[in-house]
DNA sequence: CCAAAAGTGTTAAAGTTACACCCATGT
DNA sequence: ACATGGGTGTAACTTTAACACTTTTGG
């Protein structure tokens, strides 16, 4: 080991990007600090995350931060990506914020981003400590902290990969009970594409593991669409 | 940020895991230490890597570990993965090691590990400070330091997965001038399957990037194979 | 002439894509 | 009745998988 780098330790941060979809597009979920810094300042926004803990994994880190801002319990998470640039805390407010936040000087962070992915719902975006969670669509995110839209851009990205193998853990993010047109939306998000209805219909809707229910839409101004849920 | 996160700073270190292929099967790079630890201990042979440089990015830092063990300059590198489990260092015998290597108290280390792909030759493991490289077979590697062992199977498990989506990366770890059975026998290894001859030649053979030459085998006890080159 | 590996096409099956009309409901 | 989105089948095309014999060379 060389000897310069002795002594060098940086601090390691875990980030969750959390994706949820609420039926019409896909959504992050996004931390919104306290007061330390003024409202205005566009990199209120950051991912939910934080220091690793002496002794913790990485994956329980973020199996943590995500139960912390979410109230689920058992999710999905999957390990996507170290960062470590030296220039990513070059920003002066991320700087300011840091140093508010972590109470010393702060050279620089590696961070480990992790990929989750949930159904939205009333409790899925809850206080903790000074932050508030919210949903943000991922189409047209405002400026977050640090590289955090870059990190979001690249999770995409793996998701869009992933999802084309394995089509089946999207079903984490519908709800219990949906409609054909919404599967084919989230498919659609997903991918960048628009697909063909009845091709849909065929190729995904009639899968063994997607069940019609004897349950439609009510109180639509068109043909009811049926309910389906999901049998892992 | 959480209180007991204060003033935690893990060792952050980088690993590379560097692919070749010799005609016949896959191989890993290792290294093998020096003096420092008795020859005959299993865990001497370990993966390259260092820890992180002050002000040195992820990417570069890998860069940096492979030119420096095989002397190749613009290797092929793709992060994988972060490994953070506090038992990593439990291994008495790596603690002592890393102790001797870093000269003080080693409380943990997260690694990231890196993906690269590159042709055998005479120049691509060469020996560095104390430490040897040497080309090992993936199939039957000797333990090996920390986690070492699970990360070159994790990583192997990826390069599967990349190889099904783009094999023109396999291209990296093949000679100037190959036949067809070696391009089919690294597609095997990879693949873990045994893949028909004629599919073979019609679907692989005559893309558009792999260009036959006029050369042949010399010298063998059978029907010489021709060589091909491949147009990036 | 024997052993060993190289080289070469066809056919069936599966999967993917393209495409247009009628249905149910609320206003 | 009309506007809105829901639901359904077929045919062409593309991709993949299965399969066997002849060629070249050295010993």
């Amino acid at each position: 080991m060389d000897q310069d780098a002795l002594n060098f330790d940086p601090h390691v941060s875990v980030d969750c990007v959390i994706l949820g979809f609420d039926g019409e597009s896909l959504q992050v979920l996004l931390s919104r600090r306290g007061n330390e810094v003024p409202e205005e300042q566009y990199n209120n926004l950051k991912l939910p995350g934080r220091l690793l803990h002496t002794d913790e994994d990485l994956d329980e880190a973020a199996l943590d931060i995500i139960t912390s801002v979410t109230g689920k319990h058992h999710p999905l998470v999957k390990q996507f990506r170290a960062y470590g640039s030296p220039s990513r805390t070059s920003n002066p407010k991320d700087v300011l914020w840091l140093e508010n936040a972590i109470k010393q000087k702060i050279g620089r962070i590696v961070t480990i981003s992790y990929l989750s992915l949930m159904r939205i719902n009333s409790r899925t975006a809850r206080p903790k400590d000074n932050d508030a969670q919210l949903w943000y669509p991922v189409q047209d995110l405002p400026s977050l902290a640090f590289d955090h839209n870059q990190i979001i851009q690249d999770t995409l990205n793996e998701l869009y990969r992933m999802a084309g193998q394995q089509p089946q853990m999207l079903f984490e993010m519908m709800p219990a009970k949906f409609t054909a047109a919404q599967l084919r939306r989230l498919h659609e998000q997903v991918s960048g594409k628009t697909l063909d209805v009845r091709n849909f219909a065929k190729l995904v809707m009639n899968k063994p593991y997607i069940i019609p229910l004897n349950e439609w839409e009510q109180n639509v101004s068109h043909r009811a669409a049926r309910f389906y849920r999901f049998k892992p």
